[in-house]
DNA sequence: ATCAAGTATAGAGTATACTCTACACTATAG
DNA sequence: CTATAGTGTAGAGTATACTCTATACTTGAT
């Protein structure tokens, strides 16, 4: 498929899928039979990929990081050792986020009880 | 305390205490009965709003949000109804997160799962 | 009295992640 | 064949969140 049309299935704009691709976090291939022009062309493992970019920074990955766990993840250039340490670090870092989440959840459930029970003064 | 004291307090750098300070997220107050200067003094609650504030942060709320969610929290000068909703739009937005955090943790462990049982070519 | 260390304001600089514009070339429908 | 819609590269502009520098005044120890 065309920039286009992965543009439309990703949710992601043409703009940021050419950032995207500047900074190597995906790739697309020119075809080197046509050679009248040099379009690029994405296949489904792009869509895949741009749907892990989203939801890695939505968990507060940085695209330098998500470049590096999508290297290991699809490219498979490093000894599987290092890869597994790699991906096992960042499920720690997930586990340590999602304990401050609740610690922040907790503090906000905190003052809407205090709400609820009236320790407010203006009503 | 002065500014020094408290970024120690906080762990939070002079230069971004006052950087949130202009952006309306923390106050200091000016002693009126010393005329020799104008230094800023900070209490117990300012470093108790700067650990809301770097929680937060971590959590990927904007200073933008923070700001709303503190001013709510602190300042009380909306109705409370409206300050509950606030707060339980951000539990929403919270757990939301978290389900985001879990999913993109089941998509790491299989990646892991898949290293570990030998769907790996490279050793 | 003086001098390092602390404080204040204002504004410039940096990093990340886009977002947009300009310009040139290509594809395709009428 | 031409209009317009799509594609490419390069680079400028924007938003957020700092981070640093310059300049000036204050404090406190010697």
């Amino acid at each position: 498929m065309l920039i286009n049309e992965l543009s439309k299935r990703a949710g992601v704009t043409i703009h940021t899928i050419r950032y995207y691709e500047n900074l190597g976090l995906i790739k697309g291939t020119v075809n080197e039979e046509i050679k009248t022009n040099n379009y690029k062309s994405y296949d489904d493992n792009t869509v895949e990929r741009l749907e892990i970019i989203l939801e890695a920074k939505e968990v507060g990955f940085t695209l330098a990081e998500i470049r590096t766990l999508l290297h290991n993840w699809f490219e498979n250039s490093n000894p599987k050792a290092e890869t597994l340490e790699l991906f096992k670090l960042k499920i720690q870092d997930i586990n340590h986020k999602i304990r401050q989440f609740k610690q922040i959840k907790k503090r906000l459930e905190k003052v809407c009880d205090e709400l609820e029970n009236g320790k407010c003064i203006n009503e």
